[in-house]
DNA sequence: ACAAGGATACCT
DNA sequence: GGTATCCTTGTC
């Protein structure tokens, strides 16, 4: 059983999203290149982290929407917000909530199966993460969708509540007391 | 423990 | 214009 997830899911609270995208698979189609064969890569998401609002002091949002990278943050539901960080690294998150509230979800880590000999190879960390996917400014405000080559799907597993822990977001402290302590962190 | 690396934000 | 910072990782 693979669902496409569409936008409904996505323009919900960030929160129910964050939570709901565990055990979720983020699938990504790298089409043939350069004599390789096109390829299909799923990942099971296993940490995420919600950004939630324009108050949200650790969101890039929390600026207004005044700079042109975060304005995806602003746009409806579904969409890639895709950045590049400390000079080297690419962070992805998905956009949530409705149009004009800026609100995402940070990808940070997944596990991977290899079809053929069932070995399960974690990806931590969200920058690991998006090297693990192909995933670049290209896939930035596009739409979660197949033609984007890069989208969600539910493959019928589901996380019991006892298996998600909630914590601290990482490297947030100066977002202040307020929001560095919320526990916007889901993980199984 | 810290360098790498480059865009961004926020000054002057 | 300058410069401190950044939702990190790899290697020391």
């Amino acid at each position: 059983m693979k669902k496409i997830l569409m936008q409904t899911f996505f323009n919900r609270p960030t929160l129910v999203v964050a939570r709901g995208l565990l055990g979720k698979y983020l699938v990504r189609r790298i089409p043939a290149r350069g004599g390789q064969p096109a390829r299909t890569l799923a990942l099971m998401l296993t940490e995420v982290e919600a950004y939630d609002g324009p108050h949200d002091l650790a969101s890039h949002a929390s600026r207004g929407r005044k700079t042109p990278r975060n304005v995806h943050m602003f746009g409806n539901a579904g969409r890639f917000y895709v950045y590049f960080t400390y000079g080297m690294h690419w962070l992805v998150n998905v956009v949530t909530g409705p149009k004009d509230y800026p609100a995402a979800v940070l990808l940070r880590a997944g596990a991977y199966q290899d079809l053929k000999t069932k070995q399960i190879t974690p990806v931590t960390g969200p920058a690991r993460l998006t090297k693990f996917m192909h995933i670049d400014k290209a896939q930035n405000g596009k739409l979660a969708t197949r033609a984007t080559g890069l989208w969600f799907e539910d493959r019928g597993i589901q996380i019991p509540a006892r298996a998600v822990s909630t914590g601290k977001r990482v490297g947030v402290d100066y977002a202040g007391p307020v929001w560095a302590s919320k526990r916007y962190n889901f993980k199984i």
